[in-house]
DNA sequence: CTCGATGCAAAGTATTTGCACCTAT
DNA sequence: ATAGGTGCAAATACTTTGCATCGAG
């Protein structure tokens, strides 16, 4: 799986930047993740494997991942980040239980169409949006009657 | 206008707490804003006022007045908290311009809808939701070409 | 060989908390 | 009276930065 690898590589290339081990590291950790994560907690997983990068490196390089397009930063209401790596996954929204936390994913082709004519009536040319529905999940609604 | 002050009043009063002065003249001044604001602005133009409430006391009753229903927390990828009262206003989504910063606010009946029925399908019973799209505005777009 | 990159520790930013004194109910 | 509230300053959580040294291209 050298795909990301070479895409971080391009991309670094065209900047003048450069692939240096922990950065190569850090990608690999990265899309070792199969939900998403927070810097800190990819620092912790990466200790845990005896992965050695400090925290500067790590925080400086995550930006550049986003920028390459491959990790994707979200905003959970706290105040910290979080990130979830792109490979091969499509975009989608977020719905977040109150109660447990818990966070499910969805995708609706007809939400993605009416936010483009929202858009289209206000002048506005879309880059990207976040859409995050806060509530209380099916099993919570149970547990609680 | 003392409505809110009656509505807090309430609120606190519900559960053992007090209506300070303190708690009044935060209060009164987040009404006097017009738009999107953060805490230490906020702060700021209390102090502006003569008005003087500590740090601390606005950072313990910004959440207050979000649990009473006075105050929305809006977060916009930065990590601070941007709030906005809830003064007469119906809830609205927001566009926020990448190169001016401008946020631009709308509304859509068709959305609402749609993520009730979302919701709907994965069992989830929403209290609010946050939809912000990104992008470049109608006056940047022409500036840029 | 030359910039860019790294690690460390110190500095920032936004927010929270401990504590001694104060006050709305 | 008394539980809750206040200001202050110290503490926290997350992230950024300065600097001396290192290493990819």
């Amino acid at each position: 799986m050298h795909e990301h690898e070479d895409a971080f590589r391009e991309f670094l290339a065209k900047r003048g930047l450069k692939l240096t081990p922990e950065r190569r590291l850090i990608l690999e950790e990265v899309f070792r993740q199969h939900d998403h994560f927070e810097a800190e907690e990819l620092l912790f997983r990466m200790r845990q494997r005896k992965v050695r990068v400090s925290k500067a490196t790590l925080y400086r390089t995550l930006p550049l991942l986003v920028k390459a397009g491959l990790l994707r930063e979200e905003v959970f209401g706290e105040r910290h980040l979080h990130y979830e790596h792109v490979h091969g996954r499509k975009h989608h929204d977020h719905l977040l239980c109150l109660s447990c936390g818990k966070i499910e994913e969805f995708f609706d082709e007809t939400m993605e169409q009416l936010q483009e004519q929202i858009c289209a009536r206000h002048g506005f040319a879309p880059t990207g949006h976040t859409l995050e529905i806060h509530g209380y999940c099916k099993d919570c609604r149970k547990r609680r009657g």
